[in-house]
DNA sequence: GGCGGCCGTCGAAGCGCTTCGACATCCCGG
DNA sequence: CCGGGATGTCGAAGCGCTTCGACGGCCGCC
């Protein structure tokens, strides 16, 4: 225990691998060793060294380690920091990401969509992250081919219609529109609508808007059902609008399923003002986070904001350690079953 | 323009200042200094110079940087990813975060509460960042301490009881519940109610809860009016139940605050089946995000998340330039009136 | 009994950048 | 006409870490 004088572990004197060596009594590149496990340390040595590593508080300086060994330990989480987007899931996927990459070593860096392929580029080339996850990919995104330019090890997250070269995770939104569809059926029910995303967001060319509308139209036609889908616009007023003309177009439609998170409150409270009630005169079933559905006793299939995190975090790990990983890995959507669906003459 | 054969902007092939500096002829420390502005440079080197950073698109490595310079350009938002938390003000809070710090040439690295104290330590040791911004703070935090110990930069979100030596900024809730109170006595209302956060948040002595119902009491002793508070849960059907209990014990309030993000659906939609039409039988005013209150048409203290933001990455910045900072910033709430509130008898 | 091989450790060479002191060069004033 | 302060540029010394090659000691094997 020769502590040097003044050495202490608060503020003002980084510990460095030089003192713990000298502390520990052995050279710094035993130390760098014992801590990579990259070379056999003898058992009694690396204990010394682990001591002394605790002792001292030594924690490696983040800039050196990442300048010698070509690693920062930090990912790039790349958000669509945009208002209106799905928010509550947004957040949780964050958690998750962050909360994984922890698990993993790794930091995170919180990198706003608005800086755009530029802020990719500043990111790569300055090595301050060894990949990158990317939220919000759209089916022509333009971050696509330039991360395959920075040969960039990356995931996104979402599903772009070239997957080639890449990874990607998404809950498989075509099979969660069939669920709700096959649920609906399943229920009696043979005139079904979707009231999707705001039109923007399909215009956007958003991968699971487009997959959703194409699995709910897949399994009603499979199943010989009416569909109707429309977008829907945000805000009360929008919703209640259209709504409204929706079941005036279309009356006798039993089924809706919702995919627009700001949309599920309005629309359950607008049915009963426009003289249906749920779920005797109208079954409704919503994708959307099962936090929002759960509140409102909504069937719902959640959006797995967890999960698709820390599938992510762990695809880009793999990448990260050069693992081959699959191009597309799409997550089963499970229904949750709740009281706004019911079957005919319930 | 001699660009070594094979030397591109694409994948592989860092560009190092050494590069820039053989490419404009100048030597490494000139490239540097003409980046860094911190010594002069004629205006003719200069150009060179840049123009060579331009052709060759280098991005200096940022852990080198950081090595060398002790400083990592890099800030951390310590966020509560703790679920249940104001989701849409912390989201809008960390875009301001990101952008703002962006502007002031940093980059933001995300690090959850639940990592505790050693994560800022091991953050702080690391030296993976130059100053870190704290959410969520409670009036007895524990982190606190740790930072003063730490002696690691830093900007709180919220308002510690003891305030010494930092610097925090936040919505003045004092001022906002009074606000909320002034309105409503404004309307002609004298008797009033704060429906607050959920009790556990009161437990956990958060600063923002506390404040707020004291700014309601203060208000109400003030200007003569009958005041009443009480911690509200999440949920709708707990709603429902605090709600009811309350105008079943104090039939004759007639004006409401609410500061609890997740609630305010829930008693706009509960009200009017307890037989309250808002805002003939019942004003309600809330301390929420804009956002949300405008939805609904709420009369409310928006809680400015974008402002505080970007204040705190200011006053952060400030204090990495060794700048003095006020301790304590609190934002002057306005009031945002919408149809939800009305005088008696109207 | 000697030698090849393995194990555990060390020293040194960078990683790419900043920064300090040194050194020209130029221009001004005496 | 020369000294001296700006002014502009350079070279070298690290920043703290990883990693490579080297090397001594030990064991086991022929």
């Amino acid at each position: 225990m020769t502590t040097a004088p003044g050495r202490g572990r608060t503020g003002g004197d980084p510990v460095t691998i030089a003192d713990v060596a000298r502390h520990a009594g052995v050279a710094a590149s035993t130390v760098s060793y014992v801590l990579s496990g990259k070379r056999a340390i003898s058992a009694v040595t690396r204990d010394r060294v682990l001591a002394s590593v605790r002792a001292l508080g030594y924690h490696p300086n983040a800039g050196a380690r990442a300048l010698a060994s070509r690693k920062a330990n930090v990912i790039a989480l790349v958000l669509p920091l945009r208002t209106g987007m799905q928010v509550p899931v947004v957040m949780q996927f964050a958690t998750a990401v962050v909360t994984t990459a922890r698990r993993h070593d790794h930091d995170v860096l919180l990198v706003t969509s608005d800086e755009g392929p530029a802020g990719l580029r500043r990111i790569a080339a300055a090595a301050m992250v060894d990949g990158v996850l990317l939220m919000d990919v759209e089916l022509e995104d333009s971050r696509v081919p330039l991360l395959r330019e920075l040969a960039l090890p990356s995931v996104l997250i979402g599903h772009p219609s070239d997957t080639t070269a890449l990874a990607c995770v998404d809950l498989d939104f075509h099979r969660a529109g069939e669920v709700c569809v096959e649920h609906l059926a399943g229920l009696g029910h043979r005139r079904v609508a979707l009231l999707g995303a705001p039109a923007a967001v399909y215009a956007r060319g958003t991968g699971f808007a487009h997959r959703t509308r194409a699995g709910v139209l897949a399994a009603a036609a499979r199943l010989g059902l009416d569909a109707v889908t429309l977008p829907c616009e945000e805000g009360r007023t929008a919703i209640r609008r259209d709504l409204a003309s929706l079941l005036d177009r279309h009356p006798d439609i039993r089924g809706l399923v919702v995919q627009n998170e700001s949309a599920v409150g309005p629309v359950l409270a607008t049915l009963p003002a426009l003289g249906r009630q749920v779920p005797t005169d109208m079954s409704v079933v919503a994708v959307c986070p099962d936090q929002l559905a759960e509140q409102a006793g909504l069937t719902c299939v959640p959006v797995p904001a967890e999960e698709v995190g820390r599938q992510a975090v762990t695809l880009l790990m793999r990448r990260l350690r050069d693992e081959p990983v699959p191009e597309v890995t799409l997550l089963e959507p499970r229904l949750a079953v709740r009281d706004s669906t019911a079957g005919r003459g319930q």
